[in-house]
DNA sequence: ATTGAAAATGAAAATGATTTTCAATATCAG
DNA sequence: CTGATATTGAAAATCATTTTCATTTTCAAT
């Protein structure tokens, strides 16, 4: 049997190579969409029904670190708030104090247009969101 | 005693006005830093002791609604995860089937560097999403 | 092949965040 | 003032995530 390449990768990094850890991998390589933790479940116990949630979640971690998987932000998806400037901005987070100043993207049209050109998609929405220290932490 | 802007806007389109809701609203206005519910919870209670978090989130809702307020992902907010393709990439998500693919991005630099110039941040990071619906779906 | 230390597992319990339900209360139009 | 109705907060219900732990599995060293 041979191995995903993330498991071989996997494997130089200390993990052990396991049954239920090749059904999540198997799972998160093939995907084109991004999965929540009990999509992986749902979807990794038909081929290895034995597999426990809490695995999902110590196995995606792990991906996470070896940078094979990334996450997704979704519309609904974290609930932390702040003042919404008027017309469209973009946030700016001082990672240090959590200080947020918004700024105007209108730089971003010809990027945007160069990627519905080049991939089909008709783009209708973006989210940009920067991340640094702001002048008095630094 | 004069009302909040946000109080008079919210009044216009049916909701009453409450002590309640005056709390979480200048909590959120006042407020540079993002906030969780929690968090608005407890700062809006110095004001308004009585305050339950079901309102907060309930008036959360209603400012986001009102384009008030806007939501902040943070990194370790969402769980949801895809493939993530080597070096730097951005994701295109169509909103109807959830597909997605990543691109490149390397045309933020000039964009990055104009903002950490006109703000003074030290810009370590970025994210950039972009949702549409992909060719099939359109 | 066998063995045994250490890693990994899944079930269950614990925790934490969010939503729903509901009786009591507050707002505001008339 | 009054009453219809929106709003409230407490408690319960739900749902996602993390922790705990006894058992099982992997794999390096025999």
């Amino acid at each position: 049997m041979t191995e995903h390449p993330w498991m071989n990768q996997l494997n130089e990094q200390g993990y052990r190579l396991t049954g239920a850890r090749r059904a999540v991998v198997e799972t998160m390589a093939e995907s084109t969409h991004a999965l929540t933790p009990i999509e992986v479940y749902d979807k990794a116990r038909e081929s290895y029904p034995a597999l426990g949630l809490v695995t999902v979640y110590r196995t995606l971690e792990a991906l996470e670190e070896q940078g094979l998987i990334q996450r997704v932000h979704r519309p609904e998806g974290c609930q932390a708030f702040i003042t919404a400037p008027a017309g469209h901005q973009h946030l700016l987070l001082c990672k240090q104090c959590g200080q947020a100043i918004s700024f105007e993207g209108d730089d971003l049209e010809s990027l945007i247009n160069s990627i519905a050109r080049r991939t089909g998609y008709q783009v209708t929405e973006h989210w940009l969101q920067l991340f640094g220290l702001c002048p008095s932490c630094k």
